[in-house]
DNA sequence: CATCTGACCTAGT
DNA sequence: AACTAGGCCAGAT
């Protein structure tokens, strides 16, 4: 019911529940609610993140390869690098430094 | 109403 | 190892 169950809402659980100073990729939440292929949508429904209360850190979310694809949908007012360098995590060039070093797998620390 | 695209990823060739 | 194709599904044209 109005728990888990929404792929919206299992995203936006998820997506809180990234430790400040911290990344991970749409594959990984994915998987973790259990929509392995269902990468796209992660994507899609974090689009929608940006109304939603509490605030969803939608910038701690990037691709695999750790480079910040979703920076261009973001607010100019709150860019995605900026965002992440206020909480510690070094950006260079639309890519995360140390990405293996601040990812986290919410499949293995969860 | 049919077709394409998109904050992606895995697997097959 | 590089490339292609497939999967997911909702919005846009």
């Amino acid at each position: 019911m109005s728990g888990p169950g929404n792929f919206e809402d299992d995203v936006y659980a998820l997506v809180r529940a990234i430790p400040p100073g911290r990344v991970t990729s749409y594959g990984a939440i994915a998987r973790a609610i259990g929509h392995g292929k269902a990468s796209r949508r992660v994507g899609w429904v974090l689009n929608k993140s940006f109304g939603a209360s509490p605030a969803v850190p939608a910038h701690r979310v990037v691709n695999r390869l750790g480079m910040l694809t979703g920076a261009i949908h973001f607010p100019s007012d709150r860019p995605m690098a900026a965002s992440l360098r206020a909480e510690g995590v070094e950006v260079a060039n639309q890519q995360v430094v140390n990405f293996q070093d601040v990812f986290w797998d919410p499949l293995n620390e969860l």
